[in-house]
DNA sequence: TTTACTGCAAATTATTTGCACGGTT
DNA sequence: AACCGTGCAAATAATTTGCAGTAAA
């Protein structure tokens, strides 16, 4: 019944990212405001293609209309290098899917940490969460060579539409 | 005490592979058998870059002595091309570690199944597996809105090397 | 006024493909 | 002989970087 299903945005994530930024030295810029906005609302991860696309897309309703005020179109340079940028603040992680590019999202201080499902055939990314997977990976990482900061899984398979 | 510490090839995945792409059709080629061999005598992924460097050292080697009959160099597009005719087959899969490029392995039969660590300071790439990590897999598997074939677990941090 | 932020276009890097030749069956 | 397998070089595609102009502080 939201007006736009991937819309979840709470607004927490975006001023800890600015706050975060301008601790950090930084100035404020258009491009990546927009972003910023863009992420905040996704659910899930996404490509910089993608990110490009949305807010051209973004863009272009408010031009019509007059809403998503700080969406603009941003130059791919900047995409990368503001996501580069934020992933370096711990704001935002790459996500890898196996699917030839490099997909990003916001990182939330909370127990929002989840993990994605992929399906080969279509391509749709889905996010899930397992509390029983994260005990296993918690405490597998006491027992290993490596001192743990971070861990991804990613679940290949069919998705409903497409194993139908 | 081996010769060779990432030498730990038993053969039967090597015979499986010649069998199934004889089965597929496929003639014999001196690359195809030279990568057949380097792979099942990793214990863990490769890049295309390391299959490269790896044969070449082997090739070299063999010059000199007598050994690694099969050993020679490879070119590059001929790596990439047959890693993909094997993992089409299934006898290999591609493995993710966010370092900008694909590894590759052998994929086994029976119970070798494992996941792998990567140093995120040097860059090294270390297999593990864990059964109680594996029991949660399989039960999320059940509860999830995809029909899934595979997953794939990496944990980053810094190996003991690099943490010390 | 200093220095970050951006866009554009050129540069990189990993991977893929077109084509001709050599090897296997 | 028929056709797959392979190398080489050119082509792609995603990501990065150099540079010049714009804009915060």
């Amino acid at each position: 019944m939201s007006p736009d299903s991937a819309e979840i945005a709470t607004g927490e994530w975006i001023e800890r990212a600015e706050a975060t930024l301008a601790a950090a030295g930084h100035r404020r810029g258009g491009a990546r405001r927009a972003l910023l906005e863009l992420l905040d609302g996704q659910e899930c991860a996404l490509s910089a293609q993608e990110i490009e696309d949305a807010l051209r897309a973004h863009a272009d309703r408010g031009r019509v209309k007059g809403g998503a005020k700080g969406r603009r179109v941003v130059s791919r340079a900047s995409v990368y290098r503001i996501l580069d940028e934020l992933e370096g603040l711990g704001l935002v992680q790459r996500v890898e899917t196996g699917q030839a590019m490099i997909r990003y999202e916001r990182v939330c201080e909370h127990s929002e940490h989840h993990h994605h499902l992929v399906c080969d055939e279509c391509g749709v990314v889905m996010p899930f969460s397992d509390r029983a997977l994260e005990r296993a990976i918690e405490t597998l990482s006491e027992r290993v060579p490596l001192d743990v900061s971070e861990h991804e899984i990613v679940l290949h398979g069919a998705c409903r539409d497409c194993a139908a």
